[in-house]
DNA sequence: CCTCGTTCGACAACCAGGTTTACCGTTTGG
DNA sequence: CCAAACGGTAAACCTGGTTGTCGAACGAGG
């Protein structure tokens, strides 16, 4: 009660909450602006896919292993990606069991508006915030996250 | 390429990466040490219910309002939370169309020690980061994110 | 050269969580 | 007093996962 002003004491819950609201928040205003440009259909999820597939291509096993799922699990969500046309799938003359995954020309513009856009973002943040300060923020994150936790599988994770 | 120590450029796309991280890093240790202390089965998307559900109890319909759901998948939430022995549901002497939801002497455990467990993992950031440092990073975030995002209905959201 | 183990891709059944649509019973207000 | 609004439930379906199983293709050994 003694300093009502400049919010108080803070509470251990808070700290996921914002955390959590700004990953949000940043995640939000990505697939609003993307679907302006051109991708209405882009979810989360996809995002996380098609940065794992790359402009390389992969093997659906591979992919499963890039974002922590099954192969199978990798397998449906390639059928949706290229359903929207975001992705296809190729015989590799090579290996006759392999079919490699790539993205269209489609998915590597999607992929290359994500990038600018996340560049975007981050320089409103650091409008408000000053570039300074938000480095802080970066570097402390940097520094209380677990390396593991550090991961490509969020997609997976989300679902539990 | 002038000053190749501390991490040079910060790209965009490393903010929402940090950020999720950050939030997944403290929630896998919540449930962690929830399932050592006895509750096994909490899920992420259980803490957000529990916690909406609150001391008082609501209906289903009041749930959903609350989590961003509709009220059948409330119910259904409802339903997994109860078969886990979380929750309750019980008619409603005023409103026979009511059924309240409470949460059971375990349920009201689960999220008492969530409350605790989070304020120790705050503890932890602080050791680390210095409590004046962790404090600017809280009040940073709590600038830069829309209260918009702020919300309950996070397990809706990850759901997409 | 042929077989054995491993890998790749696909299929089926299932679970978690969400959505629509639809219906029934209760409560309430014009 | 009756119709509209509200609470609960159920069915069918979607997205993302999971196991388990399978056949086809590769690769290394005998």
């Amino acid at each position: 009660m003694a300093e009502p002003e400049r919010a108080g004491e803070r509470h251990g819950f808070e700290l996921p909450l914002l955390l959590f609201a700004g990953f949000r928040s940043l995640i939000d205003q990505l697939h609003t602006e993307l679907a302006e440009r051109g991708h209405p259909g882009v979810r989360p999820a996809y995002g996380f896919a098609m940065q794992a597939i790359g402009r390389d291509g992969v093997t659906a096993s591979e992919l499963g292993r890039r974002l922590g799922v099954t192969k199978q699990a990798a397998g449906k969500t390639v059928d949706r990606l290229a359903a929207l046309g975001y992705a296809e799938r190729a015989g590799d003359g090579v290996d006759a069991r392999r079919k490699v995954v790539r993205l269209t020309p489609r998915g590597v513009d999607a992929l290359a508006q994500s990038a600018a856009l996340f560049e975007d973002l981050r320089a409103e943040w650091a409008a408000t915030l000053g570039e300074e300060r938000l480095r802080e923020v970066e570097d402390a994150l940097e520094r209380v996250v677990p390396k593991s936790a550090f991961r490509l599988d969020g997609g997976a994770w989300l679902a539990g």
